[in-house]
DNA sequence: CCATATTACGTAGTTAGCTACGCAAATTTA
DNA sequence: TAAATTTGCGTAGCTAACTACGTAATATGG
């Protein structure tokens, strides 16, 4: 059945279609994990991939290197802590600051969940390489971060 | 600055940056219209203009026709019911339907909302008509559909 | 034509983002 | 060095999607 009709409505439903694909995705990783038997959340990657990098950073640290809003990274990493991923110290230079930091468990789990981010990766790669997506997402980025949806349709308007 | 990690991380970042992507997009069109100072959100043009063509449609129709789910569908038509956009009648024919139209004040208003969506379109367009990002999309729904997220990937970790 | 299956809608509860606001610690500045 | 500003974290409350489940009405099939 061919009856989508946000794709009907041309670069209207850009934005919907892409806040569906990506929702699409998300929902079907987190089944992916469950079938796998693995209790780990969709977007916990982020933090294990980021803390094994820079081992040890702060709640602002990460959203910044994340780009995200940091009371986001305080729900992730809460619960990555009550699930023992993540160890979280008070800084002693400066004791707004909390540490965080990956647990034994997370060191330890890592392997195992590296293997099916790799699949994911390579099946991604697969699936789209020669869309060119990741070029496609740089220039998105770039362009709507340079002026927003908002200021560009404004000046539309105002051209009027 | 520089610092975004996400972008790091290849493919395995794809539908997060996907997902934070269409959030600001979201965000800063929810913005928009707050200083326009029109009160609809950001999902609701997707029923106006689904309703403009159909005139009539049920719950499940209009989820149909936006491929998102029903329950969806309930919390953005009772909003804009409430809002006085929306009539909602019991079905004659079915009485467990509920037929969903445009009230006088949605068709009173909606000129002055087509003014604002076709500078949206007009500014994205302008924005990324070199992209070609709507046949990307086609294309990442396509075999997204055909083959999901987690089925590419479960099908590449027993390759080993 | 009655039992069963399906459909349409509604509710409850979850998740993942966000903004706005507050507080306390650190830093800067006058 | 005291006052003002900035920073880091935390909480509260919002939105928009989702799944799972329940109920009542309609449709189907033996």
């Amino acid at each position: 059945m061919e009856n989508d009709f946000i794709k009907e409505l041309g670069y209207l439903g850009f934005a919907t279609r892409l806040k569906r694909l990506s929702d699409m995705l998300l929902q079907d990783g987190r089944r992916m994990y469950q079938n796998l038997d693995v209790d780990i959340e969709p977007n916990w990657y982020l933090i294990f991939k980021l803390l094994s990098k820079h081992k040890q950073l702060g709640v602002t640290e990460i959203a910044q290197h994340l780009q995200l809003a940091h009371p986001s990274i305080i729900t992730i990493t809460n619960k990555m802590e009550k699930a023992g991923y993540l160890l979280s110290i008070r800084s002693k230079a400066d004791s707004r600051k909390r540490v965080l930091s990956l647990s034994e468990k997370a060191i330890d789990k890592l392997p195992e969940y590296e293997i099916i981010w790799q699949a994911g990766i390579k099946s991604v790669k697969d699936a789209l390489d020669d869309l060119n997506i990741l070029n496609t997402l740089d220039e998105l980025e770039k362009r709507f971060s340079k002026s927003g949806f908002q200021s560009r349709t404004l000046e539309q308007l105002n051209k009027n």
